[in-house]
DNA sequence: CTCGCCAGGTTTTACGTATAACTTCCGCCT
DNA sequence: AGGCGGAAGTTATACGTAAAACCTGGCGAG
């Protein structure tokens, strides 16, 4: 009965005899139960994605886009919220590894990561693990990234391009590989032009985190014409703070963001801001997961990043 | 040694027994399959929740709110976000059949819904399912609901008192009950109110769709003082329209939401609005489905909501 | 002193699947 | 005609757990 639907029937079964036990199944709902296949092939066709947090569209973005591959190949995703959207849940990683067959995990998602890190380390179980958004020289099986420092580059030649000279980098305080390179990559690419001057405020990833941040660094006369933002989040917040001390976007202050959210519309003036593709990003991701799973080697490259220009944006003093 | 785990030893192992059994699982890293426990127990601990889509901060909140009473009885939670989010996945609800405990379901997902209603019409077998922001009278085994009704009633009573006369209900686009209620109620409340006009627009749930659907019912002498939208981003929508048209908020025209999401305080002035508390949702959907499953009866009443007041809203013309 | 009872421990079975191993039957070649 | 091979079909086994069923030995009561 397996056989048939199993599909590899082929030299054991006759052609007639097949067709009729598939007729019986759909006459009786047979369902094969999952609990015993996965018993009996030890393997469950499920992976874990662990996420700092899902309350935002990116994550959620790469959820779909993980979910839609993995559901073409017959893969489920669960999801792993870090401990704090979801409470003390004892190690769930560890309690689950049977019912897993890899992992994809964010570098955003440390506290999470550190636990699957002491799991894995305490056993000799190597359960796959792809990294998202990480040092492709840190752990993991394989690394799939976005090319964010191309990103943070167009940003910078953007606004270079328009005369800006004095910029505020408005950093995501959280510690993770993509946020250090946004830091790393504009400073860099400021380096290499004279008169030029960087400074950096740090901000949870928030709306009014942001705006409570960056406000000191706007007031008097030594504030910065362009504020490149780590995040759409912490660029609305910009907004807000721009509003308070009375300055002008784009005329007094050029704002950039970066993951192009619903909110960078939603804000007047419309915000510059790089795309970054969510979906693909977690397509790429299950992609690299399965060719694991597969041992094969995953595909190589970053995944490329546009700056999409809004009105947010123009030269200083305008 | 599945007793010493299972914790129910008492008068079957002795006490040093069960500390020798203790010491040698966590010397051997022992865990317990998670695939041979389910196939013998008959239930795997797991439900499903449906939702209309994952990109909203809603019903990520939800499910947040959802895992974490989930995690707290040993529960898990999978997604079943609707079929144009993951693509033509078949029927993963009866594959998956034999994997699930139970089903939450938003009354939003129509599409997946019917899905599910058509398999379980075919057989006997009856998974418990519990409906969020639907029909109290409609299928399901029990109902969670929000106190739209209360919300939408609030809103019109606010904008009453400030003397607003001529409304717009900017209306979701989507068949689903909890607009239904949103629509009857703001008429029933005005009904009672000689003078007041009330047209709808309806539009399909973005801040684009929104703007381009409202647009033309704020031009013209005839335009109404008062936009009450289904939720925030149709709100947004109507923010980039009023501007277009040269309408100020709140002083030419006030504006509210349902929701509450981010974007209502990302948008200036930030939005009047009614918040929906969306990790209680998920808590009391998933509450009541473990109590469904243990045989009791579900938690009655609807989830309170709230008006909050923020500067979007004034006198007509002030 | 013997029997019975019960705490404490050991063996057995079933869950539903996938597949290996085994049996049966028929036709064809030598 | 005998046997051999392969197609078609049948039976057996293992996956790891939970729990029922089944032993065992010691102690107290009659």
């Amino acid at each position: 009965m397996s056989l048939v639907l199993g599909g590899k029937w082929k030299g054991r079964v006759s052609a007639a005899t097949a067709e009729r036990v598939r007729a019986a199944a759909a006459e009786l709902g047979y369902r094969p139960n999952l609990a015993a296949r996965n018993l009996r092939l030890g393997r469950t066709r499920t992976v874990l994605l662990v996420v700092p947090a899902l309350t935002t569209e990116f994550f959620a973005g790469v959820y779909t886009g993980a979910a839609r591959v993995a559901a073409r190949h017959g893969f489920g995703v669960v999801l792993y919220p870090s401990p704090e959207g979801i409470g003390p849940a004892r190690d769930p990683f560890a309690s689950a590894q049977s019912a897993l067959d890899g992992v994809i995990a964010s570098s955003m998602a440390a506290d999470a990561l550190s636990a699957i890190r002491g799991d894995r380390g305490d056993r000799g179980d190597q359960l796959p693990l792809v990294m998202l958004d990480s040092d492709p020289e840190g752990p993991g099986t394989a690394t799939v990234n976005l090319d964010i420092a191309d990103g943070v580059r167009q940003v910078a030649e953007h606004l270079l391009g328009l005369g800006h000279r004095d910029f505020l980098h408005l950093a995501a305080d959280v510690p993770s590989w993509t946020f250090e390179v946004r830091a790393r990559e504009l400073a860099a690419r400021l380096a290499g032009v004279p008169g030029t001057r960087l400074r950096t405020v740090r901000s949870p990833i928030s709306i009014k985190g942001a705006e409570a941040a960056v406000r000191g660094a706007l007031e008097g006369a030594e504030r910065p014409t362009a504020v490149v933002c780590d995040d759409d989040q912490l660029a609305a917040g910009t907004y807000k703070a721009a509003r308070r001390v009375g300055l002008r976007i784009p005329e007094d202050l050029s704002v950039t963001g970066i993951d192009d959210l619903a909110v960078a519309t939603a804000i007047d003036p419309e915000l510059t801001t790089v795309r970054l593709d969510a979906e693909l990003f977690g397509e790429r991701g299950m992609r690299a997961l399965l060719a694991v799973l597969e041992g094969e080697e995953p595909e190589e490259g970053d995944i490329p990043v546009s700056l999409v220009v809004r009105g947010s944006t123009a030269a200083p003093g305008a």
